[in-house]
DNA sequence: GTACCCCGCCGCAGAAGTGCATAATCGCCC
DNA sequence: GGGCGATTATGCACTTCTGCGGCGGGGTAC
């Protein structure tokens, strides 16, 4: 069985494309790494790279092999993550909250999957509410929001959050589409009730369409998309449910005013807790995957 | 970085449950084994195993690391099969032959797909014809067949390839179905023509029903199955095959004198052929699947 | 054309790891 | 209850590996 650490040489040649600079990588000598990296060779008994006076170069085989080796690290990583998470006693629950009509699509990505099988000790435990919980209060550990800033809270954005206007095919045959924003005051609109009365697409509609009376209100976005699919009116939603609604057409492009970015948000004592911190630096890792589940 | 070959010894001793044991199974010494290990702990930061006069006993967290280390040592090993796959010179295409309506089944299946992933430069290619394939003109290398012996090809068993009385629905309602094989004689059968009369199927069907005029002759099994589902008449096929087709209704059971056993079979002088032993390997390896498959 | 830099390779001394022999411990069987 | 066998743990001599410094070579920039 030959010596397995040999394998890190070999990656770190193959990403360092020299000995020198490899060996700085691992805080290894120069020679060592060129000394483990022949007798790999010679367990292998083919050469792994051309030497070269600028630096070594995979051989055709090598670049072969580095896929297997590269899987060999990934598993090694999976081991070394199991282990810093026990010592860190990383175990327990992880209390999600964010808009409910974004709980369906985390769960069938295989993004909440993937955190599972990565930390096994920990749990995602989504929890909403008709209200904005209340991280301070504990209420949830961490959310996915896409509303205006809570101050007091610190995250990163992850992904953009765009509205667009949308009606039903129902509603199109029957009345025809708006062309431009100010179109919207010669159309039925639905949008938010009294209780989301500041929220930006309250504010927004009012401006561009002042004196028009709704044709239905709602307080929930998942009203609005119920409302809007039902054809008694148009109106804006965000650009991810709208688009995966197939009755629903998005007659005018995104909205400027009504974009904002999503972000992921904790209370700033719980974001160094190991816990969370290993949650969003799982979210930002997986920043591309999230991104097509937000958006 | 910890040492990656301290896995090795870790795995060692999980499965001999001492170091003595481990150290033998590695060609090492006891007492190489036994510092790896506390090394091994010592930098993961927390015991794996027991002390015990009986020998090591993993803890509890040893035991929840085990599975992440066999992952790493399979990894290990794909890399080791690439290597040796290249130093054979493992390359090339092998030959499969089976009756056809089995491609369908093992293409399906994810065998060939795993076999693919093991062995990356091998390529598996189906060959067919009405006929069965010489193995000694090199018309194939390898074959899945359930058929008497060719004394000439060597190979394994590795399915039963069980046969039963099969009849369409429409059969039923029209003829009724027979309980036992002495009811045979009483109805409309479907069996081989003439270029397969020394097939045991239609031995046996001229020794249960002696006198009766086949509804329908074919030359093939596939050929079988679509004169059943007709409804023209009843006959033997293979239990694989039948039950799969959702119009189809066993109406006497396994068939003892048509049993055969699925050989794999392949020429003497190809057994040893590197990239042949590594497909009679892997299907030996896989029998399971391989049964789930042919039956 | 020359000086410089980065590279691979090799010899030597010191460090680390390995094997052998041995002590110490515990369970088991008679 | 006492001896036996298997096991872990450690001391010591030896082997192997590592790091350092130095050498040679080949690009590159001025």
């Amino acid at each position: 069985m030959f010596d397995w650490n040999d394998l890190k040489y070999f990656l770190a040649i193959a990403r360092h494309h020299s000995t020198i600079a490899a060996g700085k990588a691992l805080g290894l000598s120069q020679s060592t790494v060129q000394r483990r990296l022949t007798e790999l060779e010679d367990a292998i008994g083919q050469p792994l790279v051309k030497r070269h006076p600028s630096g070594y170069r995979l051989t055709k085989f090598g670049e072969e092999l580095l896929p297997y080796a590269e899987r060999i690290e990934a598993t090694v990583i999976d081991f070394e993550r199991r282990v810093t998470d026990e010592t860190h006693d990383l175990a327990g629950v992880i209390r999600v909250t964010c808009p409910e009509p974004i709980i369906g699509r985390m769960t069938k990505s295989s993004l909440i999957e993937r955190f599972q099988a990565l930390h096994p000790k920990l749990r995602i435990e989504f929890v909403t509410s008709d209200r904005y919980l209340d991280l301070s209060k504990g209420e949830a550990d961490v959310a996915f929001r896409s509303g205006d800033t809570d101050d007091e809270l610190v995250g990163r954005k992850v992904a953009d959050s765009i509205w667009a206007i949308y009606a039903s095919r129902g509603y199109i045959e029957q009345f025809g589409q708006p062309d431009k924003v100010g179109d919207l005051p010669g159309h039925q609109l639905v949008g938010f009730d009294e209780t989301l009365s500041m929220h930006r697409a309250s504010i927004w509609l009012r401006n561009v369409a002042p004196d028009v009376a709704l044709s239905a209100r709602t307080n929930s976005v998942l009203g609005l998309i119920y409302a809007v699919k039902s054809g008694i009116g148009i109106g804006p939603l965000p650009a991810s449910l709208g688009d995966a609604e197939s009755d629903l057409v998005r007659v005018l492009g995104p909205i400027p005013e009504l974009s904002r970015s999503w972000r992921l948000l904790t209370h700033p004592d719980l974001r160094r807790v190991p816990r969370i911190a290993a949650f969003f630096d799982f979210i930002l890792a997986e920043r591309e995957l999230v991104k097509s589940v937000l958006a």
